[in-house]
RNA sequence: GCCCCCAUCGUCUAGUGGCCUAGGACACCACCCUUUCAAGGUGGCGGCACGGGUUCGAAUCCCGUUGGGGGUGCCA
């Protein structure tokens, strides 16, 4: 016998339009990827189009831009596609009339009601066989089933094994609507057969269609595919997540200022870990490591508290010069580059996202600081701040006005009160910059010059002492 | 109800019969550093769901219990 003839890896991903994409997808679209990427394979996407998605084209190109995003994007080679379900429509039924013809399946005329109560009757769930020997031809409002073998059928998956599923619970399910229009099951696999796909990897919720879909490969007269269902994702109430409940969008994560390498490294380590000690590690790495049959049995909470932990260790660790770069979108354009450059270096090591960047620095470029007086109220209400800002207004106007006399100077007017430094600049940094926390402050200072500084001080004084 | 999957610190995980008085990461706490806040450094808290087996030896294998999740459409 000839040895078979090597197969060429191609794994599809296949998400459906909504509106949003899904963190889920996203994880189970970087699995595929990782995996076709190693194995020299091709990733393959194809959109389930459904009709309302047909009329929305956006919600395919806010796909498309997405997997671009976390770095699946359709300009490289291993990827193929974008595909849509719909345009196969045709091959689907003739799928369905081959099946019919062979006698694998066959014709029913019971409404959904009548399938129902049957079911009650029996006690029995689901669709009991009723029409299998009934010798049905095809007509308008018969809905075409499959014949459910006697037996057992075997799932073989990537990620939890052989799975044994006993047919006699598997009913014979629909394969063509009464109205002529293919269900899902059978456009999935008909299109996967046609794509020559070798891989499913999908979520968990999908694994109760694999032995159906099996047996539809097998009844094509083709070999089903190598199984891997992963684990979902699920919020802190242990429940798959959902639009409604938790924040799912890829898109939202971006647009509060997630870095798509943070983002995907932490995705990757949700139901599966990189050996040694530390998880922050970059694509190249996870792809060469990455192995479906590595991939935890059991759902992940998403937590976004480790994202953000994630993002800020991705923030710190890009070279000052592309931080600055990065910054450029998140700022609004009026802002001086030049100023906020100088400043990038205290910023980095502050933010935990993008959007924290912007409101960090905005007393440098405001007209006026934006006063938060709760900040005010815990530093401003003592006589020691009162005089401490006199005294710093008039030694600021002598000093030579950079960080390190500026701080000299603070340093000596709090000994005049017995006050450290960091008790001392507390009332210079709210009347300057509004608020208790913030960059360092000499070098914001020095940032902001010599007169705007003054000019500050001076008006948090004229309102202490109500002038 | 029925079918399927799952079960290690609060969370994400390492662990595939002896290397485990169970390792790391996030979170939390303490200390150090310090110009606030961060960052960084050091240390700490904290877990094998339960009960039976198998074995010289079990987090690891088997059975059961409990608990969680998913699926049960002429949806995708």
């Amino acid at each position: 016998m000839a040895p078979p003839a090597p197969v060429h890896p191609r794994l599809r991903f296949a998400p459906s339009p909504t509106g949003f994409f899904h963190v889920g997808g996203a994880r189970t679209a970087l699995y595929n990827w990782a995996i076709a990427r190693r194995l020299g394979g091709t990733f393959v996407l194809r959109i389930e189009d459904t009709d309302e998605a047909r009329n929305r084209p956006e919600w395919t190109d806010g796909i498309i831009d997405s997997l671009a995003w976390i770095g699946i994007s359709t300009d490289d080679p291993t990827f193929e596609g974008p595909y849509f379900q719909s345009s196969y429509a045709g091959a689907h039924i003739e799928a369905a009339t081959r099946l019919y013809e062979s006698g694998v399946a066959y014709y029913c005329d019971l409404t959904p009601d009548e399938v129902q109560v049957r079911a009650k009757v029996s006690g029995k769930p689901g669709y009991d066989g009723f029409s299998r020997d009934r010798g049905l031809e095809p007509g308008p409002g018969r809905v075409l089933r499959f014949r459910v073998p006697d037996g057992t059928t075997v799932v073989s998956d990537l990620v939890r094994g052989d799975v044994e599923f006993d047919n006699a619970h598997i009913e014979d399910f629909v394969l063509v609507r009464g109205n002529g229009t293919p269900m899902f099951l059978l456009a999935n696999v008909v299109d996967d057969v046609a794509m020559a796909i070798t891989h499913v990897v999908r979520a968990e919720e999908h694994l109760p269609n694999a032995p159906k879909q099996q047996m539809l490969w097998r009844a094509l007269g083709h070999e089903p595919p190598t199984w891997a269902h992963v684990p979902v994702l699920v919020n802190e109430q242990r429940k798959k997540l959902s639009k409604r409940r938790d924040k799912v969008a890829l898109e939202q994560y971006r647009a509060e200022g997630y870095l798509a390498d943070a983002m995907v490294n932490y995705l990757m380590t949700l139901g599966w870990a990189p050996a040694g000690d530390t998880e922050i590690m970059p694509w190249s790495r996870i792809e060469a490591e990455f192995r479906l049959e590595d991939v935890n049995h059991a759902p992940a909470f998403f937590d976004l508290k480790k994202l953000s932990a994630f993002n800020g260790e991705y923030i710190r660790m890009l070279p000052l010069d592309e931080f600055i770069a990065a910054c450029d979108e998140w700022l609004p354009s009026d802002w001086d580059r030049a100023v906020f450059a100088r400043m990038a270096e205290h910023v980095q090591t502050r933010v935990v996202t993008m959007t924290d960047v912007a409101p960090m620095v905005d007393f440098l470029f405001l007209a006026e600081p934006e006063i938060d007086e709760g900040s005010w109220n815990k530093t401003m209400s003592s006589e020691f701040a009162r005089a401490l800002l006199r005294d710093t207004i008039e030694a600021f106007a002598a000093v030579d006005f950079v960080a390190a006399e500026l701080k000299t100077a603070l340093e000596e007017i709090g000994e005049r009160y017995g006050q450290k430094l960091g008790k001392a600049q507390a009332p210079v940094r709210v009347a300057v910059t509004g608020r208790t926390v913030g960059p360092p402050l000499m070098e914001s200072l020095e940032e902001l010059g010599r007169d705007e500084t003054l000019r500050r001080m001076r008006a948090a004084l004229d309102r202490l002492e109500g002038r």
